[in-house]
This record gives C-alpha cells, sequence and structure tokens, in this order.
DNA sequence: AAGTGTGAACCCCTTCACAGCA
DNA sequence: TGCTGTGAAGGGGTTCACACTT
C-alpha cells in the first residue's frame, strides 16, 4: 500500500503527463515533472519506484507509459461511480465540476430533499430524493459518496450510506463522521484550510 | 511556528469547542476532544502544549479559555478578509459558504469576467471585473484570495495578485502555481481528493 | 483513580548521495 | 556527462510511558 503523500503526488503527476502528452512531449526527466509538480527529483524517482515503473538515464520516463503505470495503480473501475449528497452551493460545484471536465470520474445520481431539484438533472446529472438512496447505490455498485450537506443530517446519512456498502467519502462537511471500520473518509474542510493559509502566509512575512 | 497538521487540528477543536460551548459544557479531557475530532488523547494534549496553553487533571481544558488561546495563535484581523477569483460553480460556492455561515472569515469582494455578474451582489458579496482587482486589494489592504477560475487565465492572474499585495492564496486551480516567494499557497485539488478516496477505500476492504 | 505535561522512542516520509548506466 | 535507481541518513510529526497533580 503506497503512503498517502505518494498517491496524491501521483495523481498530480498524472494530471501534468496529460498535458505533457497533449502537447506532444513524449518523455520527462525527474526534475522536469518536479518542477511543474512543486516538487523535487528525488521525490518523484521515489514515487515512480514504488510503483515498480522504471525510466531510462537518457530520456526519462516515457509519458504514455508512465501515465499507464499511474493508471494502474490509481485506477479501479468499481470506484469510478460515485453519488453527490447534497445539492446545495457546493454540491452543485462538484457537480459542475466533474460534469464540465469528463474526466475519469463520473457521478451517477446526485441526492437532495428539495422538490425543485429532484427530478431534473443538473451537468448531465439526475437528482433523486433521499429514499431512492439505497436503492440507487446498490443497483449501480457504487462505493464513493461525496457529502455536502447540512451539518444536523450528516450523521445519519452517513449511516445509511456505509449500510448501504459505500466504502469511501469525500467529506465536505465540517465535522467529525463516525464511520465502520473499512470505510476511508476523506475531509476537505475550506475554513480550516483558510485558517492554515492566514497562519502560514503571515509567518511567512517574517 | 506550528506544524501544519497542528494547525489544521486546532482550527477543527476549535470548531468543536465552538459547538461545546454551544451546547453548555464547560470543561472537556483530551479523550474527549480526542475523539471528536478523530484524533487521540496524547496528541491534543501535544498540540495544546505547543500552543503554550494547559489544563488541569481534575477538569481538563476549559473551554472558553481553550477557544480563547486556539483564537490567540490562529486569529489574526488584518488576515480575516479574502477576495474570491471567479465566481463559476465552485466560486459562488464559496462565497455561499461563508455568507451563509457568518464566521470570522469574512469575503470582501468577488472578482469576474462576465458582465452578467459584475455590479451585483451574491450572499451579500459585491463582485467586480478584473480590472479592479489590484485596487480593490490595495485599498481594503486584503492578504488572502481564494483561486476558482479556469486553467489558462490562472497563472497571469497569481501574479497580479501576488504584485497586489497577496501573501496566501487557496488555490482550487488544479496546476502549479508559480509564486514569489513569501506567499504561501495551499491547493485544494477535489480530483486528486477523489482518487486517494478511491485508493484508500479499495485497500482497506482487503 | 484518572488525567495532564512532556522527554524520549518510534515511525514514516523525504532527501542525500552515489553506484550504475546510456 | 547527466540521469536513473536506491540504500542509507535525516527530519519531523506521532505515540509511548510515566512522573506529577488533584
Amino acid at each position: 500500500m503506497l503512503p498517502e503523500p505518494t498517491v496524491e503526488r501521483l495523481s498530480r503527476y498524472r494530471r501534468i503527463l496529460r498535458d505533457l502528452h497533449g502537447s506532444g512531449k513524449t518523455s520527462v526527466f525527474s526534475h522536469e515533472l518536479a518542477e511543474m509538480a512543486h516538487s523535487n527529483a528525488a521525490q518523484v524517482r521515489r514515487d515512480v519506484m514504488l510503483i515498480g515503473h522504471s525510466g531510462s538515464p537518457a530520456k526519462g520516463y516515457e509519458v504514455t507509459a508512465l501515465r499507464t503505470a499511474i493508471g494502474d495503480v490509481l485506477d479501479d473501475p468499481a470506484l469510478s461511480r460515485s453519488v453527490v449528497i447534497g445539492l446545495g452551493n457546493l454540491g452543485q460545484a462538484v457537480v459542475g465540476y466533474f460534469g464540465d471536465h469528463h474526466s475519469r470520474f463520473t457521478i451517477s445520481a446526485a441526492f437532495d430533499v428539495d422538490p425543485l431539484k429532484i427530478g431534473r438533472e443538473n451537468f448531465g446529472v439526475p437528482t433523486f430524493g433521499m429514499e431512492k438512496l439505497e436503492e440507487l447505490i446498490s443497483a449501480q455498485n457504487i462505493r464513493i459518496a461525496i457529502l455536502a450537506i447540512p451539518k444536523p443530517v450528516a450523521q445519519e446519512i452517513v449511516n445509511r450510506l456505509c449500510a448501504a456498502g459505500i466504502t469511501g467519502i469525500v467529506n465536505f462537511v465540517q465535522i467529525p463522521l463516525r464511520v465502520p471500520p473499512g470505510v476511508f473518509v476523506e475531509l476537505v474542510d475550506i475554513a480550516a484550510t483558510w485558517e492554515k493559509v492566514a497562519y502560514f502566509s503571515r509567518r511567512r512575512q517574517g
């Protein structure tokens, strides 16, 4: 199992490799990739090593081959679909984001309590009422959920998600969620990020 | 200077302390706070120690006092205002988010190129055209920017922001930004987060 | 008996540094 | 000469463990 930071960097490398491929570059050196990813050459080589790929001193890494190698490690078709819970500003932003970019990821459905939203499509994503949650998740074998709902109802919904077979949650709700073992939760905390930026930008000033 | 993870956790602790205060609890033990923050008691005690605060074996930490202590470390009035660049889905979500919650943070203004958006208010935040960027930032002494614009124009805007005096950027754009030394950038990468959740939720399955 | 404060140990990720290779 | 692959060193955050306190 790869370290978390490595998985994050691999994701970034891949995006850069995609752009490089688009611009016709066929190979990259570790120090080039490092510069573009705000990392360093040794780190890039180590990360590549960890996924069992290798390059050559003459050419560095082949863009296409490295992309494939990263994909082999990160991608799993069974985990490429997800549901978005909550179509407030944030939920809509996420749907819009992954609706626009036609990426590797698909949002199969969105859920909300607002009758005005239910039954409609947002960026091509159908919206259902909360009562359809379990049905759709199990029918489409969804394993990833993106949570963008108000605090008070979050834990209850999480319980239902986990019971329905969700194994990974991207959590935009600023509260500690209780999940059964085996479910991976990643918190995206914009307020905390803001505070961090404020703290360190102040310090940098000296 | 505190470690990054500590700053993030302090931010979370504080939010929990606010809720505790609201529910009338006047003191907490490290293990209680730890459980609520998905951390552990030793970590909480270490974090508290790092900000020079202390509790007592009998009562643990006083809720109000700890909140104040965290505030003393994290808060800086000069950094409580920010601008949002780009009012697409994500930018609107951020504005809506910090418009709704009347938090410690204020969004002084938003900027966009869309004439339909300029001159209006979103959640009480006035929107300007890009040409007003420098003027408003220096007039209000803004130091934090939240970047939610399309990739192709990101670097150019970042250059202008830094020149105008911005020292911290919350970056929702999935590209490596080049900034002068002294400017702190935190990348919020939803696609990478998704990939991380997918990777580790798969692994957890065993 | 139970919790805090904290030196020290631990662990894991990062970085160094250099042999090997084109 | 310049880059990769990687053992080894390094560094920094986390956890342990226990003296101290109430």
